[in-house]
DNA sequence: TGTGAAGGCTTGACTCATTCCAGAAGTAGG
DNA sequence: CCTACTTCTGGAATGAGTCAAGCCTTCACA
């Protein structure tokens, strides 16, 4: 199945040749899924490109994704108490807005200026090379659900 | 064994009282380990309380450790990639560098002025509670041991 | 256009931090 | 001193992610 090829942006097949790294369809897929769904956890990276491809392993979506990471396509999140989130948007650092009960993951710009936004007081000898902001929340769904009339049913996480 | 009491501030006790939480040789034990061993993982805070107490089972620190967390007389921080680190520091949203090798975390104070130090510019729906900033650099000691000249022997995770 | 070797994928076992479970024993505090 | 709250033993399970060994594909070069 899928002897069709995956269709992503010419960017992205350059950014990989760049990287060294060569361009197969697993990554096509996991590229062309974060385009649309930015902030996807690695299962539902995983239900979307096997949806176009058939049957891919879950380690290779692990490989995928952790050599993207490396090479600079792809940036990381890991939400603490939620599986890791990637999206395409790197280079630029912005931040996150974070449901703290589904794990949702949005876009915000930068607060404070430009890259390092920000800059801690005493860096205690540490070598800083970034600085992380997270505004931890509730997602319009979740605050639905917090009523507390019927607090039996909880959300499930959000995968994608 | 350890028929003395542990020896911890009137503080920490009062704020377990209050709390409606009993104070029970664990509490004490894991509250003093923190006051002067703050940012511990759960292993140091076992190892320190159990030199203290004789056997302490893994249970039980999970239990006061989350115990006393929901009271609001601990705060745990979980950096990605490193198990949780738990402190008595609560209350005034300071922030923390964070080792990206060994998970070594250190206060540092609100960059940008007081309690909601950030806002973030487009909330996006989101009920917002609070700002999380993580400096993620190299602690001095893992700095030391980036040359590259031997690489080989990484550093074991440190556990306090 | 063919080919081979590096690089990527599959499979399956495994780690690690943490949570859950359940009954029994212990103890803090009204 | 009673009882509800804590802790213990100890086992089992979870979820997210990693390791390892062998097969398969991509792509540079012929």
């Amino acid at each position: 199945m899928a002897s069709v090829p995956v269709d992503v942006d010419g960017a992205a097949l350059d950014a990989l040749r760049q990287a060294g790294l060569r361009v197969t369809n697993p990554r096509r897929a996991v590229l062309a899924w974060l385009t649309d769904h930015p902030h996807s956890t690695v299962d539902s990276i995983g239900a979307g490109v096997r949806a176009q491809l058939g049957a891919v392993s879950t380690q290779a979506l692990y490989d995928v994704l952790s050599a993207c990471t490396e090479a600079g396509l792809l940036r990381r999140i890991e939400p603490a108490g939620h599986p890791a989130r990637f999206e395409r948007r790197v280079g630029d650092n912005h931040h996150h807005l974070v449901c703290r009960r589904c794990g949702r993951a949005e876009d915000v710009d930068c607060v404070v200026g430009a890259r390092p936004c920000l800059t801690p007081s005493d860096e205690k000898g540490f070598a800083i090379e970034e600085a992380e902001v997270v505004f931890w929340g509730l997602c319009p769904d979740c605050v639905r659900d917090e009523r507390p009339e019927h607090e039996a049913h909880h959300h499930k996480e959000a995968k994608q």
